[in-house]
Parts: C-alpha cells; structure tokens; sequence
DNA sequence: TCTGGGGTCCTCCCCCGT
DNA sequence: TCTGACGGGGGAGGACCC
C-alpha cells in the first residue's frame, strides 16, 4: 500500500435532493425527496431535512410519505443531474487524469497519478481547494475522504458527511476500523452481514481474529480472501480511468401485475428495442439475451440465450427474448419484466454478413418516450406535468410544477437566483405554459439573470 | 411496509471435450 | 472401450453497490 494519503474519495452530498433545492429556492432548509412516484416508487435521494424523519434511499415512496406528509416529493431529472455531475467530474479530472467515477455523484481520485498531492499536507490542500470550487462552480456541497487506499478513502468520506473533510493518517487505519461494525466494509451487505453475526462477527476486528480460513469457509474463496484483507485494512486496488461496459439492460416494473399473457409478451417486445436502441447508442452489440421477470411474489427468475455471434439487430434481440418467455409461468401475474444484453463487442456477426452480401438493411426502431410504458399507456393524450419540472410562462416566466391533476397544474415561479417564489394554479391545456430547460444553479456572469428576474418576483428579498 | 433501475461480480451446477 | 479428472462455457441465481 502507498504511504502517504493521496487516493481522494469525492461523494457529493444528499445529490438529488440537493441539486432539486439549489434550483428551487423555496426548498432549501425542507425536507426534499427524489424518487419513483408510482404506487411502486422508492425514494432515491432524502434530503438531510428528510432523514431526520427516517426517510432513506430505497425505502418504499408510500413508507416515506407516511413518515414526511409534508416533504416535497419529486421525480427525477437525470439529464440535469449528468449534466452537474459533468462539472464536478471535469474539476476532478484538473486534479488528476485517474479519475473513476462511481456514479453521477460519487469518484476516486489518485492524486499522486496527478501530481497534484504528495504528502499529508498537500493532499489535505487538494481536498479542500477541490470542495470550494465544487460550491462555486455549482452552488452544492460535496464529502472528501481522503486516505491510502480506495477503502479507507470512501470509508473517510462518509465519515466527512456532510459538507466535510475527513482524512486518515497512515498507520491509525487498523485502530480505527477495529470497533467499526462488518457493514461498514465495501462488500458486506444485509445477507453477509447476517450470516457473520450468527457466526458470532460484529466488528472489523473480530472479522480480523476470526483468520483468513475461517472466512474462507463461511462466505467462499473471492469474498473470504477479500474481505480478511480489508479488514487488516489491506486494499491494493488501483484507481481505473476506463471500464468497459459488460451489459445493456432495461426493465419496468408496473404499477399493477400484468396477468394477460399477450400484454406480457407486448412489453417484452418493446422492451427489447429499448434495449437494442441503448445498445446500438453506445455502440455496442452482444451474445447473450437475457430475459428477467419478477413474479407477483417478487420472486425473480431470469433465462439466457447465447447466440452464435454479436447481434445489435432488434429483430433478433426480440425473437431471442420471446423465445425465453415461452419457458416462464406467468400465471399469478408479473410486476416486472426486463431484457438485457451481455457478451458485448463493438462489431455484429451480421455486420460481417451483410458486407460480404452488400446489404444493410436498415432496421429503424421506432422512438419511444423515454418514460415507463406502464405510466404512458394510462395518461390520456394531453400534456404531461411531472411534479419538479421547469416550465415557463408567457406572463409569469420561469417555475417549475409543484403538482398536477384533476385537469390543473400548480407552479411555482422562482429560479435558482431568485427568492421563494409565487405559487399559481392553470388549466394543464394553458396555451400560455409549456416545458422548458431546467437553469444553470450557478448564474454565469452578467446578463443572464434577467430571466430569472422576469420570473421571481420580489427579488430585493434577501435570504 | 412492501420492496426501482442499472449495473458488477461470484458461486454453483451441468454439459462437453480432452 | 471404459472411467475419472479437469477445465471451459453456458445458464441460473444471489449479493451487493449507487
């Protein structure tokens, strides 16, 4: 392991939540949650407003309602999201070319690969600079860890949270993983947590004393190994810039079980070109079709096909994904269907057929709305207005849907700059208010902010 | 209370060829 | 010709992560 503290672990703070109150001035300081909204929705991002009442990632959306009535409740903006999370990924990478993200909030940095840190010192510098020009450049606050191994950093950062930073000094790693619990390390989750615990393991130390042949034997050779180096705070792994992708997948889960075996063998299909079009986007083809489906008891099976060569061709994908159906009891009914796509290439078999015959037939899939088809098939054909969206208004400017229904959309016109703003009610087929781009969270220099005073009202206000 | 979506990696089992 | 060991590939399921 290297000595001095030079892996830097980024985690961005309540993300989701946090990106949703920079833009909406009348939610910071609420308590803000981001998730599904379906009768089957979980909650993917609380705000630290929110956990105060208990809400956290993946629980149940009808289990956080019950415990926050009043939080504002959100779908998802991903395109904004990437788009911050874009930024804060470009400010990593002015540390160091080895960055690896993790997700759209979260990266390893190797400092030393970027020259940018070398010692105890210059790291801590590093890590601080990097979180004030994360908050200049995007109004939101991010966690820094910063240690000699990729765990001890992400370890660290966690412990940063939130708005700080936290780094840990070589040779304090043992003392200070010791008392912490099993579930702290990477890699141990619910289920390994649980089969440690009957075997009398609760902390990091204990997994230690417990020796390397003992964990072997309770949770096989790849997680025993793995885990008894953690524990002695061991952790080799390097900062990788590039990973390949190795699968394609796309799955809905619907509001109600599906029990009509023609409706089910429909869904896969679409499926399936949704599948074939997020393939070919990143082009990429594969072997192996794979078919999920979870039953109305949750119980989830999937079957596979490997063909004999790479296919991007939706026709194939489609006739594979039905075939495995044919092998599914569906009876009783199924909540969720899913098709993917793994043994990936960047080349197709029927590329080299097609050369060698001059064809190419040119396989369009039809564009399909980027939204669940079990939300789509049940909205009528008027406008949609998902709560937490930009819209703009001919007379009243920028705002963003506080809620819809019963033939009325609510806004509330304010924008990222401006003080809470005004809250009015419309017809949904208003000829006056139509969607827009969400606003950059940090206004960049003069000029741009007449929008948002055209819009925000009494702007003299002061925070 | 009722459990998303998109991934990765590991294990076990079976089959097949050597 | 039969048998066993071994390894690889495919298929299924499970755990985990964000």
């Amino acid at each position: 392991m290297r000595s001095a503290p030079t892996i830097l672990h980024l985690d961005m703070d309540a993300f989701f939540a946090s990106v949703e109150q920079a833009s909406k001035p009348s939610l910071r300081g609420k308590a803000v949650v981001v998730g599904g909204l379906g009768p089957r929705g979980v909650v993917a991002t609380a705000s630290y407003e929110a956990r105060v009442f208990g809400v956290h990632s993946a629980m149940p959306m009808a289990q956080a309602r019950r415990l926050a009535p009043n939080a504002a409740y959100l779908v998802p903006r991903f395109a904004l999201y990437r788009s911050i999370s874009d930024q804060v990924m470009g400010l990593l990478r002015s540390l160091s070319p080895l960055v690896e993200p993790l997700s759209l909030d979260e990266a390893f940095v190797d400092l030393e690969a970027g020259g940018t840190a070398w010692d105890e010192r210059s790291a801590r510098l590093a890590g601080a600079k990097l979180r004030a020009d994360i908050r200049a450049a995007t109004a939101l606050t991010g966690s820094v860890g910063l240690a000699a191994s990729k765990m001890l950093a992400k370890i660290a950062s966690e412990r940063a949270k939130p708005d700080g930073l936290v780094l840990i000094e070589p040779g304090t790693e043992r003392a200070l993983l010791g008392p912490l619990s099993v579930r702290t390390l990477p890699g141990v989750g619910p289920a390994t947590g649980d089969h440690l615990r009957r075997a009398g393991i609760h902390t990091v130390e204990e997994l230690a004393e417990a020796g390397e042949d003992e964990l072997v034997r309770l949770l096989g050779k790849a997680h025993g190994h793995g885990l008894f180096a953690m524990a002695l705070a061991r952790d080799e792994r390097p900062v990788v810039a590039e990973r390949e992708t190795k699968s394609v997948s796309v799955e809905d889960t619907y509001d109600v079980d599906i029990h009509d075996r023609v409706r089910v063998a429909t869904e896969v299909r679409r499926l399936a070109e949704r599948c074939v079009r997020r393939l070919r986007g990143a082009g990429l083809s594969g072997r192996t079709i794979v078919l999920k489906v979870r039953r109305y008891d949750f119980s989830t099976l999937t079957r596979s096909e490997t063909l004999r060569g790479p296919t991007d061709d939706p026709a194939v994908v489609r006739e594979a994904a039905a075939r495995l159906l044919e092998s599914v009891d569906t009876t009783g009914g199924v909540r969720l269907l899913g098709v993917g796509v793994s043994g990936l290439a960047d080349y197709t078999q029927e590329d080299l057929f097609a050369q060698a015959a001059g064809v190419d037939e040119e396989v369009s899939v039809p564009e399909e709305p980027e939204v669940s088809s079990a939300t789509a098939s049940r909205t009528p054909p008027e406008r949609r207005w998902p709560a937490g969206h930009d819209v703009r208004h001919t007379a009243h400017g920028h705002g963003w849907v506080q809620g819809s229904g019963l033939g009325r959309v609510t806004v509330r016109f304010e924008t990222p700059g401006s003080a809470p703003g005004r809250v009015r009610t419309f017809r949904t087929d208003d000829p006056a208010l139509e969607p827009a781009d969400p606003l950059p969270l940090v206004s960049r220099g003069p000029g741009e902010e007449g929008d948002a005073r055209a819009g925000g009202g009494a702007v003299a206000e002061s925070r």
